[in-house]
DNA sequence: CAGTGGTCTAGACCACTCG
DNA sequence: GAGTGGTCTAGACCACTGA
């Protein structure tokens, strides 16, 4: 394809600084995902060989290697023999592959500002509960319902059962802050993995209404079941999250 | 601390072998991965450093530390100045996490039996695909459209396009059994890893009718980038699963 | 067939940390 | 202070690919 940037001009942004003590291979690297993100190195654009690279910036060819490398491994840039290497721009954020995380760390990786509203919060008694958390019929749970913004737009329509039998500090939780944070701080419990399903549904009436939608529309029904690193189960959530402003994402290996 | 298998042993274990085609630093990490999870390199066992493992193995240190690089940065080693490189704990048993498997698999699975009927099967040539993909638009695609069927009810629509230009032996691909088998096998492709999205949407008419709908119903919209382990995008598949009965299921890890 | 990235070498200097 | 990993260099040869 064509450059977007003349390789002199491309070279001028990408040179590291002697007097910064970051390595030279991260400022390189730095510079150039920048350029990728904020689209200026646009998708399809050719980059200079390694070798050349090199020379204008006065390095190592292992030095750029090194950060051509770092990009093709999270496939921001491909190389095709002597087609040489070329941009293949990719705006959003991935995620790390499932990685467990709140809310809230999700929605700042895909760059926006979260917040929480409390809906609910009852501690109750229920058998069928008792019996997916393998407890006692007489067992006590904290029930949450909460809605979590994203951009101060309503994301995800949020209900969570956490077991007072393994946490009872979560009784007198005052709600702020991550959950996961507080389980593991206070009350000492380490989170080891959750068994999540995803389904597609549509929304309820009162799902609609606090969504703002006028009519039922569909979305993701997120199911999750937390458990700790005892194998216990902690928590179980319902998350409907509104289709048309939210994907999942996740990574998979071979 | 101790070290369970002293270090001329451990170098008889971990030396390349000139005669096999895979690359020294390929050889090696292969078998240190292997001494490590198996246990006979058991936590906190201590690493020779890199220099004296490359010496007793006649490679260069560059080489010895990409294998410590690469097991550094999945937690397998961690480094502490002068104290040494030593092993890092054996990860449990990590089940089938974002495992990327074909559709067959998958199926047998849950339990069902899969069969596919092909509904449309062409080579084409397309900029914006072509851009995807990161080649010249001059590129050709293989297009597949496929119904996916688990004991015979519908469960997906889906399209796929793959890169003729990286494997052009799919041209003659009779389209049975598993394309990541047929990557690999005639193909000598070897997938590593893909990116995907879920999203919730409404099946559109012509969807609604292959799944039998009378009206357009939540489906869950599945889009994944599969990568090859030389970085190049191999395969992009939509697939609109039936969202009453199917469900994304998946493991997370703290 | 010329140029690309992939691999590898044999050095070097540095900051840091342990003994 | 000695040894570690972190970084970097200036070469080299190879397989492969696209012009």
């Amino acid at each position: 394809m064509t450059e977007l940037i003349p390789v002199e001009a491309l070279a001028e942004r990408l040179r590291p600084n002697p007097g910064n003590s970051q390595p030279y291979y991260q400022q390189i690297l730095q510079q150039l995902t920048g350029l990728i993100d904020s689209g200026e190195l646009a998708e399809g654009a050719n980059l200079p060989p390694e070798r050349v690279l090199a020379d204008l910036l006065a390095v190592s060819r292992t030095t750029v290697k090194r950060c051509y490398d770092a990009l093709r491994e999270t496939h921001k840039l491909a190389s095709y023999g002597r087609g040489g290497t070329v941009v293949r721009g990719t705006p959003r954020v991935s995620p790390e592959m499932g990685r467990l995380k709140g809310f809230s760390e999700e929605m700042r990786e895909l760059g926006m500002t979260p917040s929480t509203r409390l809906l609910e919060r009852v501690v109750i008694q229920d058998r069928t509960l008792a019996s997916m958390f393998g407890g006692p019929s007489s067992a006590r749970f904290l029930k949450l319902v909460r809605l979590r913004l994203g951009d101060e737009q309503p994301m995800s329509y949020e209900t969570a059962w956490y077991d007072l039998g393994l946490a009872p500090d979560l009784e007198n939780w005052d709600t702020n802050g991550s959950a996961y944070a507080f389980l593991r701080d206070p009350c000492g419990i380490v989170l080891a993995d959750a068994d999540q399903s995803i389904e597609a549904v549509l929304s309820s009436g009162m799902e609609s209404e606090v969504f703002g939608f006028s009519a039922p529309a569909p979305c993701l029904l997120l199911k999750r079941r937390t458990y700790s690193s005892h194998r216990k189960l902690v928590e179980y959530v319902e998350g409907l999250f509104r289709g048309d402003a939210y994907a999942y994402r996740l990574k998979l290996r071979a």
